[in-house]
DNA sequence: TGGATTGACCGTAACGGTTCAGAACCAATT
DNA sequence: AATTGGTTCTGAACCGTTACGGTCAATCCA
């Protein structure tokens, strides 16, 4: 295949119509409004244009004079590389580019340097709107985006007041969840969750960092727990919770071990994250414990590989997620009140969970 | 977290500098070279911005001027959603995000509609060069990508003169592949590939269709087949080769179950993917084929799920690919001379190729 | 002391389009 | 003959910014 002839001509839209005698609007008209000019004199314009190598309108000039981009930006909190590995993101991530490219809109993602906080990329982003996924409250990105005078959607996190929002009730969730193991039994349990602030704390979490996290997610989630542990008595200070900065398998499973070094009692490991399970459910196996029968363990997500696994979690709709993101930000421009859509989550019953054994039975065996 | 006053102010930096009484410049600069004006001045400016309500200059109206939009173009083939569901896509877009994110540079997904030949998108996109990856050498995006007056690089297909391009040497790997079956005595195969060109052709392929398919990389990997087949004495235009559309595991199985149902004596299905590969052994766990024992199946990517099934196929550095596409667009802008990056490719064992079984042993067992 | 240097700021000219209110022209109607 | 209506094309005003080449006063150096 032959390349066209590539020369760095910087034939304009100007140059053109000089060349051809005729004003720059029509020029524009031959592009844009094929009807406002006879069909032969457009006929010409193309032609002339193929002739000097004319690409056609400069796409960033017009969106300056349309103040249009047509594209949406994408705010995430991690690299963008993070995003294509973790199954929930990219569930989210795939939503949202359905309703992009339903809408004819480019997907920008706006590359954010964790180490550097580096906020130039969101005011360099030439895009008409953005999504902000699962970032901290006091993300300085954040910030820049809101600056910004375009219509903004956050998915999951945090709360912004005045802000578009989409995402599920995670405390409702999870409190369902909890009290399906309390139903089951359990009371001595301990947690696992994902990070909760922009600082590295790779290990136990008190009461007053869980309720200030700068995840709201996790923070609701941790909420729901307490809620429901708290309703039967049980005394939540008291609960091992340990948190994981990076989010993976691998975290899960360590995670687990200093839960489970600290409190062997423990009769159930609840994770804020079906990957944070996975690893959960490693560390069992590693340590010769039975799941469900020598150790309940409990996931947050329903991704596809928790399916596999049997894994009893709560699942929530990151597609359909996406996709109201990218609808909700397309839809309206800009409504006078700010819109909240909450989706449904589904408890999946899965096959890591049972009732605890009892000392007896620990010590002893069935 | 309250929200900045979000009124829609048309503050621009001229009204911004007519009301300090400075000149435009000096706003400009005030945020793109702090050095060039006193630093109370800067305060002034920033302090009188936040109090009209100017977000900072326009990315747009920058973007215009200095012509460089900060973003890089992605064209796929398919819809943008397919890429967040094929693992060797992932791993791509994995790669590319993190090249441009090392450059600070935005990745803009551009919208394709797979049913409309919508061109559109590709001419509306800010962007400071294109990706392009894996499209037919006819798709009419990629004609309208060469038009654009930016740099471009074609990552796998097509083969575009005077363009820069990565890939892998897609014929010799899947020859030393076939070596290898070969070495084992397969002699009757049968292929399962995926679609060679924009119409769909879920069926038995011609030789004249396989020579001239759109897809390159389908193209090579077909003709790698021939190539090795063809030296000892196969008679390659007899072989059945079995095309599907869609990309999936279903397809597959039913392409490899179209296969066996034409020639039940085949000991090897290869497929041109490891998706297809999966579910060619899905197919023959269908059909109580053991694999490799009755029948031998190939696959082509080096996909995890390919590596968890223990998969005989072909490992690609998909990751670094998208590296190495984002780092060639990045690097030079403008070199005489196309460059083109081949990366290197591993034979993975696996355990899904044995020796055919003979015929005696097919009937009555070994 | 006088010429060179430096720091701080400014004016103008792009950048490459789109848009909208008409002008010019012609044919058909009143 | 004047009016109307429709097509086709034009002129000029933006869109919001940054690049470029200055000016001007203060400072420095010998």
């Amino acid at each position: 295949m032959a390349r066209s002839t590539h020369v760095r001509r910087p034939a304009t839209l100007a140059s053109l119509a000089a060349e051809l005698g005729v004003s720059r609007t029509t020029v524009s008209n031959a592009y844009n409004r094929p009807d406002q000019l006879s069909p032969e004199l457009r006929r010409r314009v193309l032609e002339t244009a193929r002739r000097l190598g004319y690409p056609g309108p400069d796409p960033v000039a017009r969106s300056l004079r349309t103040r249009k981009a047509g594209a949406v930006g994408l705010l995430l909190t991690e690299n963008l590389s993070y995003a294509f590995r973790d199954p929930a993101a990219l569930g989210f991530l795939e939503g949202l580019a359905l309703a992009c490219e339903g809408a004819g809109q480019g997907l920008h993602l706006v590359p954010v340097n964790p180490e550097r906080e580096d906020v130039a990329a969101v005011h360099r982003a030439g895009v008409d709107g953005f999504v902000v996924y699962s970032v901290p409250d006091d993300d300085p990105h954040l910030a820049a985006v809101l600056s910004r005078p375009v219509p903004t959607v956050v998915a999951d996190q945090p709360h912004v007041e005045g802000v578009d929002r989409v995402g599920i009730d995670d405390r409702a969730a999870i409190t369902a969840l909890a009290t399906r193991l309390i139903a089951l039994g359990h009371r001595r349990v301990g947690v696992v969750c994902m990070r909760l602030a922009r600082d590295r704390n790779d290990g136990f979490v008190t009461v007053e960092r869980a309720d200030s996290a700068h995840f709201h997610v996790q923070r609701a989630r941790l909420a729901g727990l307490a809620d429901a542990f708290g309703a039967v008595g049980v005394d939540w200070s008291r609960v091992p919770v340990v948190e994981r900065f990076d989010h993976s398998v691998g975290s899960g499973a360590s995670a687990t071990a200093q839960l489970l070094d600290a409190d062997p009692h423990v009769t159930a490991v609840i994770c804020t994250s079906d990957i944070l399970a996975l690893g959960a459910l490693a560390e069992a196996r590693r340590r010769g414990l039975r799941v469900p029968q020598d150790l309940t363990v409990t996931g947050f997500d329903g991704i596809a590989d928790a399916d596999r696994a049997g894994l009893t979690t709560v699942r929530q709709p990151v597609l359909e997620k996406g996709r109201a993101a990218g609808k909700l930000l397309l839809a309206s421009p800009d409504p006078t009140r700010p819109r909240e859509i909450v989706l449904e989550t589904e408890f999946v019953p899965g096959a890591t969970a049972a009732p605890p054994r009892t000392a007896e039975e620990r010590w002893f065996g069935p």
